[in-house]
DNA sequence: ATATTTTATGCACACGTGTGCATTAGCCGT
DNA sequence: ACGGCTAATGCACACGTGTGCATAAAATAT
């Protein structure tokens, strides 16, 4: 039922020429003469001709197509990611394919090995759950990798990687609260995100240090959550809220704008203002804290730059140039959830 | 520098076989016996042999990948779409190539051309705008396609689609202001997704109609707006509320919830108390309607249904069963941004 | 006019896999 | 023991494109 697409075959037939000349043609090789390169070409576009993508990839062992591994599909932050990230593939003339791993290692291998079945040219991997066993057989398979925000502990071999500086997020977030003059200020984690939620406590712990501000073990709750879906994260910031006011803090700084989102939320029904009797940051900048009530002081990651540079380090690689890695500095948005201290 | 993936001719060749015998025995074929088929298996499995997608491909005349075009890949509702789209593909055993058409017709035909080249099995057009003489070469691409909340005029020949209904979902919300008792009620539009729009407008007016509401022109405010980003949607409700408070309107119906965002904002800071002066409704129940305050009554489009019902009409039309169309139901989500009319 | 270089084209193979058909080996029945 | 049948395997071609090499034709040099 598929109709026949016509191929060179087709096109080298009509001309009276055999298919090499037709396939020269049509990539402007002088070697074939202005006036019956010009006769293909027209011959071509007439008869409505597409170049079969898959026999070129066969023959030229390339297929302009990058694979990329997100957590999730409708999460927000990624589909920024995504935005940067195909922008800049379409650019180069490469097509992007899309899978989700929903935070699971496992499932995270399942679609490494699909697009290593389809043949792509590199992959992109965000949030990279990949650990130990698994690192050895993707080292194994040799496709150019590029981690965005990668959660996993350390980076070697073939593996590349584009972050954004989670440590110094956290910094810049806890160094405004104590600005602000606060000086009991709660942590609120994921571990589900061992590597950032780590990264953010340090930075945390470090911004207290720097000014002599004592670190208490009770001020930092984290809660697991596996999905890393969005709902979790608001339950989780709801829930945590009266463990943090228990230990006396005057400001919280959340793990990411969702779980701040939550904090909102139970502030909101036990009548507790914010950020009056209560400052609030969160993390990542996603569009919706921008837009609650009262809007969200909050880290913001370079998120449609970390796609486009991750895809430009693929770039590089593939054109078998050095791949450099790169640490973003993350910015701080000032808005309303944070003010200074109330006298007590 | 890439290092040669193995082939079936080098297991054929370890194992003194022919490629054939090998193909068929990876294939589980009956034709070759029991032991061979397993020493040749378990051979693949040590030398680590991953198929070759594209020369089975070029082969079997079908790549199980199919093509998604969307407007915006960053928008939160067709994150949604996209997450659905994605998961039966997969369960499906197919892969998902995704690009943007940025709400542009000739993008929109750029990247379909480009999933032609590639040789797509099908094809996903998100909010299509394609149209008149677009259709005509569509048609003669002879790929299935299905269309998501098409808006495009009418819908003929070779292409499928599944929407929700428009219509239905502007008189839900429509109703619902009247039976709250608003009488002057405001249709805030959006003309650069002309059919839903258009739609939209025709469910508020048949709303009015039923009950005898008189419709006056007035209350109509509808904005231009090419982009289709967030940021255009939330200036525009902003900017047009005097408008529609100037024909006097006690209740606005927004085009979608960013506008509706746009609209509460502009009130906040005129000091416009809504629910209480003024009641306000969105459209699709993006995530962040829940969030904002007050929390926005909304009609709910099932946005990930979408994209899974329409990967599953895809499946349909590929194993050559008929493709039925779909009309989804949408759903009044009630919250506090609507409140009865009040005592004047 | 002939030898040599240049220009334009075709032939044939490669990429990796799937499959119709021919062929060979093994088996069973009488 | 021999013919016929089944089971197992290989041969060869196909899918559509790109390219090294040979070749033929034309242009240039001697």
């Amino acid at each position: 039922m598929r109709r026949q697409e016509i191929s060179i075959e087709d096109i080298a037939r009509a001309a009276g020429v055999s298919h090499s000349t037709v396939s020269r043609a049509l990539r402007d090789s002088t070697l074939i003469s202005v006036n019956v390169r010009e006769r293909i070409q027209r011959l071509a576009r007439e008869m409505g001709y597409t170049p079969n993508a898959i026999a070129q990839s066969l023959q030229t062992r390339q297929t302009s197509m990058i694979g990329l591994v997100v957590t999730s599909i409708s999460d927000p932050f990624w589909g920024d990611v995504m935005k940067g990230v195909e922008e800049v593939a379409r650019e180069s003339g490469f097509s992007v394919i899309l899978s989700a791993s929903h935070n699971d290692p496992d499932q995270e291998m399942m679609v490494i090995e699909t697009f290593r079945r389809r043949r792509v040219d590199g992959i992109l991997v965000a949030a990279s759950r990949i650990t130990g066993n698994y690192k050895a057989r993707l080292d194994h398979i040799r496709i150019p990798t590029v981690l965005i925000n990668s959660q996993a502990e350390s980076e070697a071999g073939l593996l590349h990687w584009v972050s954004v500086d989670d440590r110094k997020g956290a910094q810049l977030a806890v160094e405004h609260l104590l600005r602000l003059g606060h000086r009991s200020i709660g942590y609120l984690g994921i571990s589900s995100r061992p590597r950032s939620n780590q990264q953010r406590l340090l930075g945390y712990q470090s911004a207290l240090a720097a000014i002599g501000v004592p670190f208490y073990e009770a001020r930092v709750v984290i809660t697991s959550g596996d999905e890393a879906s969005h709902e979790e994260d608001v339950a989780t910031g709801q829930a945590s809220l009266p463990r943090l006011l228990g230990a006396g803090v005057t400001a919280v700084f959340c793990y990411n704008d969702m779980t701040a989102v939550g904090v909102l939320m139970a502030c909101r029904e036990q009548g507790i203002a914010v950020p009056g009797e209560l400052s609030v940051t969160g993390y990542d900048d996603i569009r919706i804290a921008s837009y609650v009530t009262p809007p969200l002081t909050t880290v913001q990651q370079p998120k449609v730059q970390l796609g486009s540079l991750a895809t430009l380090v693929m770039m590089d690689l593939l054109n078998s140039r050095p791949g450099r890695n790169h640490l973003l500095a993350p910015t701080l948005m000032l808005r309303a959830s944070t003010a200074p201290l109330a006298a007590s």
